[in-house]
DNA sequence: GTTGAGCGTT
């Protein structure tokens, strides 16, 4: 004969009785009808819990018989996180020549634990190369640090992913906006596509040429674009896969993807990049003539 | 006028 046996979603949650079989098994149909996506039960006997014993899609009474407790549902296991990406190094450009690595941690602690500190220096004169490298001990520490500029001892300067194999990665991250017109400016760009994903880097030429490049944090979005047709500020511009930069001169050795932020360009030629909009900058206004910046602060050149 | 700056003594 049918019995009724008291189960509830949570073990502090009000129970509905459902009908036994004639066999005295409850069918986990019979649970999963109320409780949808319930994959068994359980209950507290002296204080510990217990599971009932399901077979065949039958849950079976225990010893002491259904009346002796109440029951409440298991369900499956959320999906566990999806693994955490790991940090990486991340390259620091256009550290001012004063700028030591004790304040460069004092800066980036802010963004969260530091794993590691380096201003690069010659060998020689022990100069700062105007560059260095961190690593934080938590990945969204580096996401906060990447994707906008720092100001370090009076100047902007940029953290990017560095070239290498993790630059090639970079490559599937970046697509190429081709026709561009002057008007566009890399905080129009940034503004625009940030509305489809984290944007860690946008690159506009300078002189004018008629693209850009703009980098995300997500590779998936960077796919999703190519091959689209955007209208910003009124220009049609198209977007496809960033090809890798040509190798050639020093350094480039095949894929010389960047991520990063915002670059306060020094020479001829230099791109105009932007950091986050909200920061209320104007990239326009730079590059910053060199006599116009402080002594200790001009722009990163290279065995200057 | 459709492909980018600079990248690590170990």
């Amino acid at each position: 004969m049918t019995e009724y046996v008291p189960v509830s979603e949570g073990e502090l949650d009000e129970p509905i009785e459902l009908p036994t079989e004639e066999d005295g098994s409850l069918l986990l149909s019979t649970v999963s009808a109320q409780f949808a996506g319930a994959c068994g039960l359980k209950y507290r006997a002296s204080g510990r819990l217990r599971g009932v014993r399901l077979v065949d899609e039958r849950l079976s009474p225990p010893a002491e018989g259904w009346p002796a407790h109440r029951y409440w549902c298991a369900f499956p296991r959320i999906d566990p996180p999806p693994p955490r990406p790991r940090c990486s190094d991340l390259i620091v450009l256009g550290l001012p020549w004063k700028t030591g690595e004790e304040a460069v941690r004092e800066y980036f602690g802010a963004f969260g634990e530091l794993l590691m500190v380096q201003v690069k220096r010659d060998a020689r004169t022990g100069l700062s190369k105007g560059f260095g490298f961190i690593k934080f001990a938590e990945y969204e520490a580096q996401v906060r640090a990447l994707g906008r500029r720092h100001m370090i001892d009076g100047r902007w300067c940029d953290v990017r992913i560095p070239n290498g194999k993790e630059g090639a990665a970079a490559a599937h991250r970046k697509v190429f906006v081709g026709r561009c017109t002057e008007s566009l400016t890399a905080d129009d760009l940034r503004e625009y596509f940030a509305a489809f994903g984290q944007v860690t880097d946008v690159f506009v030429p300078r002189p004018f040429r008629a693209f850009s490049f703009v980098t995300f944090l997500d590779p998936e979005v960077a796919r999703s674009l190519c091959g689209q047709d955007h209208i910003i500020k009124g220009v049609s511009v198209n977007i496809s896969s960033a090809s890798p930069k040509r190798a050639g001169g020093a350094g480039g050795s095949g894929g010389g993807a960047s991520v990063g932020g915002a670059t306060a360009g020094a020479g001829a030629g230099s791109g105009a990049r932007a950091g986050w909009p909200t920061l209320g900058w104007a990239p326009d206004a730079w590059p910053l003539p060199p006599t116009h910046l402080p002594i200790d602060s001009k722009p990163y050149l290279k065995y200057e």
